[in-house]
DNA sequence: TTCGTGAATGTAATAATATAACAAAAAAAA
DNA sequence: TTTTTTTTGTTATATTATTACATTCACGAA
């Protein structure tokens, strides 16, 4: 027999639902297998930006990143951000949204994939999802121009489930 | 009978052969017609950055159009040509690439669109297309994580016509 | 182990993009 | 004309990102 309490959290959304602090520790063993595995290296600095930026519920800038981390790396420079967020973007750890001058944590790091991000517009929160059947579509509708398409960049915005409320 | 020249110039692809003068012109006088329809002011400097966008065989950035109205607007800072990209934004007479922070002229200003670009990483040229059937699919892809989608941006990046030969 | 090499970071300066705040001028409305 | 609103001017500054060169560090070869 259910309690009203597990009806109620089954009820949320996984965008709400999700225990945060075991996502970002989930996040970072699997970033270190995958550097493990690869032979490239997960430095102090550049798992201090990849943690920050998947502890934060927002896609993240650099100078904030940079404000964050000045306590346990003094020296660091915007550039050293920077050259930290490079390696993790390389290496499919994180993705940055252009439009927004942010950076966030893959989800799906061990997968080849078309992300596509939906931003809300009222709390700045974002989420990545999968788009690979919507890529070929764009595809599609692009291949007239004779593009060789590469590479794809899928922003979506609205309001997010929390701040539809 | 058809000349070779005919035949030569009817294989090439819309992305070549569309002459740019025309186009111009074209773009120009439906921006006028449509800022006449709606009752709002396509002034001076709006026009003239509307028409430095399309003169532009690339997307644009927003210092070098202020760069090449010095000689006719000296008073123009920054400020005013951000301020004239709003409206022209805001009155779906251009699009914003924020990727690349530049600004490319609407092909579709009368119809409304879901706009994809599709962004030579070679040469830089971008082309715009319509992705409205994509963006269903890709709405599709979200709708799992109970987002509201209200707008799209959509880059592709891949190697122009041009540039492949 | 030490030496050499390439990778990573440090340091300083600056480029490139974009906005804030308030004043003046121009156009539209009353 | 007078008032009001819109547009532009003026100055300053915020925000994001990169260049260039020096130094330090980690790893592999001898």
């Amino acid at each position: 027999m259910e309690t009203e309490k597990t009806l109620k959290k089954r009820r949320k959304s996984r965008f709400e639902e999700h225990d945060h602090e075991k996502c970002v520790a989930n996040a970072l063993f699997v970033a270190e297998e995958l550097c493990r595995a690869k032979k490239i290296r997960l430095t102090d600095l550049r798992f201090a930006v990849l943690e920050k930026i998947w502890r934060c519920e927002k896609p993240v800038g650099a100078y904030d990143i940079l404000e964050s981390l000045k306590n346990d790396f003094p020296k660091a420079a915007p550039i050293s951000i920077y050259r930290a967020l490079d390696f993790l973007i390389e290496n499919s750890l994180i993705h940055r949204l252009p439009a927004e001058g942010t950076f966030i944590g893959c989800r799906y790091p061990e997968e080849n994939h078309v992300p596509a991000f939906l931003v809300c517009s009222v709390c700045g929160r974002a989420e990545e999802t999968k788009a690979d059947k919507a890529y070929k579509e764009i595809k599609k509708a692009a291949s007239p121009l004779k593009f060789k398409t590469k590479k794809a960049l899928i922003e979506l915005y609205g309001v997010c489930p929390l701040c539809r409320r």
